[in-house]
DNA sequence: TTGTAGGCGTTATCAC
DNA sequence: GTGATAACGCCTACAA
């Protein structure tokens, strides 16, 4: 029982395969009567047209390639799930390819879907990438005709449409938030440099204290290192947050870049035997589901990373669909929300 | 800059394209100086054969089809990740479908797919499905020759290979975990039936308390609606739950069989003032990020989602290249792990 | 050593 | 109203 052609069709009603396609699509060249057995042929038999020879006709394939650092990730699967909304809606399917935050994973994955199988992309660019500065995978893309969508860690560099989380202006809240409550010297933890949106969050730590007047004290920035981030060191961030809180005991006030570091702080005040909220208050970024179940609850920024999925799938079939590769792109906001729980309570 | 073809290569260098293609793939028919002056120019011009046309004419995509209920879940993502290793490993790409627990989506979804745009599928089929036990979609899929593998919440009325976690086993460990860790009063917070791999825990469960002759109280069995699943209904669930502790005060160890669900009971337990692991020792089934972050950390029994994907790549990706989409089929039982941590403790 | 022709499954154009 | 033909990009058996 394989699968049902036009050929085959054709063979099976005795006409020809053109007679077949022409009455499928219903045209009116075709005789009510042909058009009918037909039907009614290709209906019984479950006729499918075949993509791939679809996608080879029309240099179309409707699938969209989203190339990720991690999918084992809350933000990054939040995002994926709007991604695949807008494109399921459309008619688009979803191609993932992770890079593991490897450069040269992410260049393969992408050299491996750009020849032909989909249509665009939409790319948080690994954070290897972003430490190189060596973008020619993505020029090439560009520059064969296959658009880009970037989210979240975006790259100034590169010319296409965007979609950003409003990093710096995400921290600013969460920042003024912790002054409002009574904070008045706030540390940060944050990752290097090189992570553009741990950059922007600390760009906009900065800013809030300013417009408060709290002079910057340099050693309350605390930049944690990229292998801190494996899930084997889990330990070792909150020990190495904990000397850090030792270090500035003044600091009545953490916020963090990210949950797991938030997290670890809340957890380095434990061995302190510091108390949150009262003395020491949390906020951290990304609402996932550690921020939620936490005890005490952390207030985080939501990234609302389902919405930035949705329109950077948007983004990319308008794009496909009105076939204009050309610039103006296009940059698109979205905005954080200061989701307060209890890590932040006021006595 | 058009993508190049090998018929462009061909005017370009005035020979035929199938010298070109005999050429490019290092045939010896052609002549050493031929085969020199074409491969360099494919490669300065970095000539990449097109996927959609290798796979209509190979009638291999080289692509496989990922459906899973939901992304946003930790225990899926792992199971995407290991699918994802070993596809790019040997040489495939890796389509993800949502069905968002909902038949019609996961068909609609299969169907998108089923039309050449992959050669098989692993799918964990949606919960509606399991109740509906509707499976059309499933059999015709293979029906049409193409191979399933079916992981963690798979169905024995379909014949394909599977990949599961060993249920039974590991829940009849957690909780004979709990006894020897003094525990004599065991409740279980479970799905409804319907849901495959709940009623297996909970088969472990009762295996367990018989195993130790502890009689069976059908009030410990608290069986939790689905819709107590949904993210808004967080505080409810911890209600329900902090009712069913009340009615039932001996209970000294609780085992769940997710999660969230075990969360919520310490949660609950906190309402009620009861000390855990003290007064409540409390296990949980899949090891995502919220067992490893709460406090106090929670005992679970582990599944290992990403070799679980691994594996059922793997038999997929055999049996395409085998060419051999008959029985017999093979069922893989991945073995679970108990991961304890405070929520157990003995004193 | 090189080139021609046919086919994978589809649609569109043009001829009958 | 129906059918033959060409084309999408590739590969390969078979000519030349």
């Amino acid at each position: 029982m394989q699968k049902l052609t036009l050929k085959k069709i054709a063979k099976e009603l005795d006409v020809s395969i053109s007679t077949v396609s022409k009455a499928l699509s219903d045209s009116h060249e075709i005789s009510k009567d042909t058009r009918q057995k037909i039907q009614a042929f290709a209906k019984l038999y479950n006729y499918r047209p075949n993509n791939i020879a679809l996608s080879l006709k029309n240099k179309k394939t409707k699938t969209l390639g989203v190339i990720i650092p991690e999918i084992v990730h809350h933000f990054f699967t939040t995002v994926v799930s709007g991604i695949e909304k807008v494109a399921n809606e459309r008619g688009y399917n979803v191609i993932i390819g992770l890079s593991n935050e490897s450069f040269s994973k992410e260049v393969i994955n992408m050299d491996m879907l750009a020849n032909g199988s989909i249509d665009g992309f939409i790319i948080s660019v690994a954070r290897e990438t972003q430490l190189k500065k060596d973008f020619h995978h993505l020029h090439e893309t560009i520059n064969q005709g296959m658009p880009i969508v970037m989210f979240d860690r975006v790259l100034p560099e590169i010319a296409c449409d965007k979609v950003v989380v409003d990093d710096a202006e995400g921290a600013r809240k969460a920042v003024l938030n912790l002054i409002d409550a009574g904070c008045r010297n706030i540390g940060i933890i944050t990752t290097e440099d090189h992570v553009s949106v741990g950059k922007l969050r600390t760009g906009g730590y900065e800013a809030a204290l300013k417009e408060r007047n709290i002079p910057l004290d340099e050693g309350f920035e605390l930049k944690l290192k990229d292998e801190l981030n494996e899930e084997e060191n889990i330990e070792e961030l909150a020990k190495v947050i904990a000397t850090y809180l030792k270090d500035h005991p003044a600091i009545d006030g953490i916020f963090a870049v990210n949950e797991i570091y938030a997290l670890s702080a809340m957890k380095a005040a434990r061995y302190l035997g510091k108390h949150i909220p009262k003395d020491l208050k949390v906020i951290g970024f990304t609402d996932g589901m550690l921020s939620k179940y936490a005890t005490p609850s952390l207030t985080t920024v939501s990234q609302h990373g389902k919405l930035l999925g949705e329109k950077a799938a948007f983004l990319l079939i308008e794009r496909l669909e009105k076939d204009h590769l050309e610039p103006p792109f296009e940059t698109i906001i979205v905005e954080t929300e200061l989701v307060e729980r209890e890590s932040t309570k006021q006595f």
